[in-house]
DNA sequence: AGCACGCCGACT
DNA sequence: GTCGGCGTGCTC
């Protein structure tokens, strides 16, 4: 980091409207100093100052983002950027804009747009250490015990943060005691910001006579290690000038110490480079497919399509093939330059997909997502930077520092996954990337098997462009669905088991001839309750009011909301009853008794427990691949983006979950995850079979996904959102108050709602206690707005719920409530 | 969102 | 008496 520290000056003739990180509206000004004003450019970083601070020292250090500068005198007085942090911006105007857009449109600060855009790396901020005053020791200061305890750490380690002083002390509020000990001159104050990115130090080794080999091996005389070391050199050498020193000690099985002696006796060159840390595709345009005949028509309709309109909808039956189709439009844009941006649902990012397109377009990929280090996020950024020309994301790699950004593909776009619903920005990565695509000129192409409401009707209407592909890829025919009656099935046997005898006999049968199956079951863990068969009290989280879910693997009763984990209890909390059993199943439990009906079957889980670590996840889908797994039981996981060949059976337990949401898309929701699933069924020249089990076998949307009909579902769903004013015929937001007494959060809300409809009338809705009232022992009231489309009622509403949450955060006894705004809520 | 100040109850 | 919890106000 190049820093250029300068004293701050108390009139300034250019100011800079600074972004800071944190969740406060608006920008910040700052005085830009004279010798920095050739150097200030939006884009780039500064160093300052923000907030008080209790030893005078003018407020913590931020490292914030120039907006833009101007020389509007101010009538307060402002404080300097301190340094210039970078040389170049390390963001382009157009993203400024981008980032303005999404805290207006999501009615957050820009800061928090900032937080989510950024690599946390770029963020830094001051950590104040403090050191000993000059010929200060413990021998002759005047010294309290505590402060004598400071004291002599700092004789230790001659400077320790403020943090490790409250650990010294054990506790929280050390400031009167530093601000003290600042009085009696014991100690020295500072602060600095840290750069946290740091490059990845590769060591490196060449010969230094390559050409006098002979030589090269006098010197080394009659040492083994080094003969050996010599010899490992010239083996991985070839065709290079330098080896990385970890593989010549790996084959010569030695350590560096060998090759720092041979660096001494004028042998080797030991070199430290900077390297990247992001994995290195190799591959090859050629290694694409043939295009079948319909993907070929797909291809040239989107390409004319494109010339009319931004933004095209390829909609598309599973395994119709789509990514096929995406990659000749990547092609297009590879071919004129240009960057295109492939955004997937998180869980979709699999190696499956990277692995695929790398093998297509090798060192051009660049992958961006949520399980990367931050060092590397820093890279792949710095990459896009320079031009990288494929992006694979999740949603935030809309934030990337694109150049010539042509094309964005937005794959699974009915994905709820594209919504960010904590912390704010709580933006649409879909519809962010529309804006995205506004902004910069790039055609945005939405792919589904299942469309959104949102986006179906838009397609229906123009405004987007739409192309089918109505068959599947490679002779493959759609899988046969078909419902059973889990009601009639389960009476049979008295309830006690999750499966019918029409499913086991699938499963049997699909096993016997060599096929996979998949069994989806939406809910995780073992139980979802514990309950007393005397009296039917249940289980609940002390912090939230929801049933907490055994979980067997564990032996533990856990919250699938906060996290807190119980043990079983031994009698009712109620009753004292011993009487206590678990009620529903989670995949666990499916597992469990699978192993029972199955014993020689090879069975594998897919859900959060255990894809918790980074490499889980695709280990499973390896493993099934392999099929080395035969049967696959799993949540939402096993319906997204994934393409196994010998699936012969599907397998969904319990339907009627899906279907009970209380919610305006839960129709909307099981659709898509029911048809996403059966979509995994099938197999060449075999028809696939999928089996839904319901209870209520009767709702219209069954119908739907067994006749794989989405017009039928779309026409039906459609009207419903007519005639009850849902979105795509409205608009909704949606506030949230919370706090931990439920009396302040009824007092805040009341005050909210009451000052909305003032302005907005009966557009506002509740305040009304949401389906879990209380999550992290905090009460919750969601305040909803619905507003008609396409009027100024969107802006004036956004005004009147931002002068609302101030007005109730001054209220008295409401300041400590906390309010979110959830625009397009999911 | 932090962070410090100031006002209260609970302990040495 | 002091510690520390919590409510309040402010940050360019």
């Amino acid at each position: 980091v190049e820093k250029k520290k300068l004293h701050p000056e108390n009139h300034f003739v250019n100011f800079a409207e600074v972004i800071l990180p944190l969740a406060l509206r608006g920008t910040f000004t700052y005085g830009v100093p004279a010798a920095l004003v050739n150097e200030v450019t939006p884009g780039k970083r500064v160093e300052v100052r923000f907030g008080r601070d209790f030893a005078d020292t003018g407020g913590n250090l931020y490292s914030g983002i120039i907006a833009h500068t101007h020389n509007q005198p101010q009538s307060n007085p402002v404080k300097p950027i301190i340094s210039i942090l970078d040389p170049q911006p390390l963001i382009h105007p157009f993203q400024l804009q981008f980032w303005e857009w999404m805290a207006n449109y999501y009615s957050c600060s820009i800061g928090e747009v900032m937080n989510a855009a950024f690599p946390a790396h770029f963020k830094l901020s001051g950590e104040t250490v403090i050191t000993l005053a000059e010929g200060i020791s413990t021998l002759t200061g005047d010294w309290t015990d505590e402060e004598y305890l400071i004291g002599e750490a700092l004789e230790i380690r001659n400077e320790i943060s403020l943090d490790d002083v409250s650990r010294i002390l054990q506790r929280n509020s050390i400031y009167g005691l530093i601000k003290k000990m600042l009085e009696k001159q014991l100690i020295f104050l500072k602060t600095d910001l840290k750069e946290k990115y740091t490059a990845k130090v590769v060591m490196y080794v060449s010969l230094t006579k390559p050409e006098l080999l002979e030589e090269t091996f006098e010197k080394i005389g009659k040492s083994q290690r080094q003969t050996e070391a010599l010899l490992a050199y010239i083996q991985l050498s070839k065709g290079k000038n330098a080896v990385k020193a970890s593989e010549i000690t790996k084959l010569a099985g030695t350590d560096s110490s060998v090759l720092k002696a041979m660096e001494k006796k004028g042998i080797f060159i030991l070199e430290s480079r900077e390297t990247s840390r992001l994995e290195s595709y190799s591959g090859n345009i050629d290694n694409v497919g043939e295009l079948s005949v319909d993907q070929k028509d797909a291809v040239d309709n989107l390409r004319s399509l494109f010339l009319q309109k931004n933004i095209n909808l390829l909609f598309g039956v599973t395994g119709s093939g789509k990514t096929r189709v995406y990659i000749e439009l990547i092609k297009d844009a590879i071919r004129r330059g240009e960057q295109v941006l492939y955004l997937l649902p998180e869980i979709a990012l699999t190696t499956q997909i990277t692995g695929r397109l790398s093998k297509i377009f090798g060192q051009e990929i660049g992958v961006y997502h949520s399980k990367m280090s931050n060092n590397e996020r820093v890279e792949l950024w710095n990459e896009v930077m320079e031009g990288k020309s494929i992006v694979l994301g999740a949603r935030s790699a809309l934030f990337l520092p694109f150049s010539k950004l042509k094309l964005i593909i937005v794959d699974e776009e009915h994905d709820a996954s594209y919504k960010q619903n904590d912390p704010a920005p709580r933006y649409q990565g879909r519809d962010s990337a529309i804006y995205l695509g506004h902004l910069t000129g790039a055609k945005v192409l939405l792919g589904t098997a299942t469309p959104s409401m949102e986006t179906f009707f838009n397609a229906r209407s123009g405004k987007y462009g739409l192309v089918s592909l109505g068959n599947r890829f490679g002779g493959v025919s759609m899988p046969k669905i078909e419902i059973i009656d889990a009601k009639r099935e389960l009476k049979k046997s008295g309830y006690k088991s999750q499966f019918t005898d029409s499913l086991l006999e699938a499963i049997q049968n699909t096993l016997q001839i060599g096929d996979q199956v998949i069994l989806f079951q939406n809910r995780r863990g073992f139980a979802p309750t514990y309950r007393c068969i005397d009296c039917g009290w249940h289980v609940e989280c002390i912090h939230c009011d929801v049933s907490l879910t055994y979980h067997k693997y564990s032996n533990e009763l856990k919250c699938h909301y906060c996290g807190y984990k119980s043990g079983l209890p031994q009698k009712c909390g109620q009753c004292g009853s011993k009487a206590l059993i678990l009620i529903g199943f989670g995949t666990e439990k499916i597992e469990d008794e699978l192993k029972i009906h199955f014993p020689e079957a090879k069975i594998g889980r897919m859900d959060l427990e255990t894809v918790r670590t980074k490499h889980a996840h695709s280990r499973l889908i390896g493993d099934f691949e392999e099929k080395k797994i035969d049967i696959l039981v799993g949540t939402q996981m096993v319906t997204k983006g994934l393409d196994f060949e010998d699936v012969g059976l599907v397998g969904i337990i319990s339907s009627d979950q899906l279907l009970q949401y209380p919610d305006f898309r839960s129709g909307e929701r099981a659709f898509q995850l029911m048809a996403q699933v059966a979509g995994r069924a099938g197999r060449k020249n075999k028809q696939g079979l999928v089996l839904i089990q319901a209870f209520n076998i009767s709702h219209p949307v069954l119908s739907e996904v067994v006749n794989n009909d989405y017009e039928a579902f779309y026409s039906r769903e459609i009207m419903e959102r007519q005639m009850f004013k849902y979105p795509p015929y409205s608009r909704l937001i949606k506030i949230t108050l919370k706090h931990k007494k439920p009396e302040v959060v009824n007092k805040a809300a009341l005050f909210f709602s009451n000052y909305l409809r003032k302005l907005l009338g009966n557009r506002v809705i509740g305040p009304a206690v949401p389906y879990i009232a209380r999550v992290r022992s905090l009460y919750l009231l969601d305040i909803i707005i619905k507003l008609e489309k396409d009027s100024g009622w969107i802006n004036k509403a956004k005004q009147a719920i931002k002068d609302a949450t101030d007005l109730t955060l001054r209220e008295q006894g409401c300041t400590t409530v906390r309010i979110m705004t959830d625009v397009d809520p999911y």
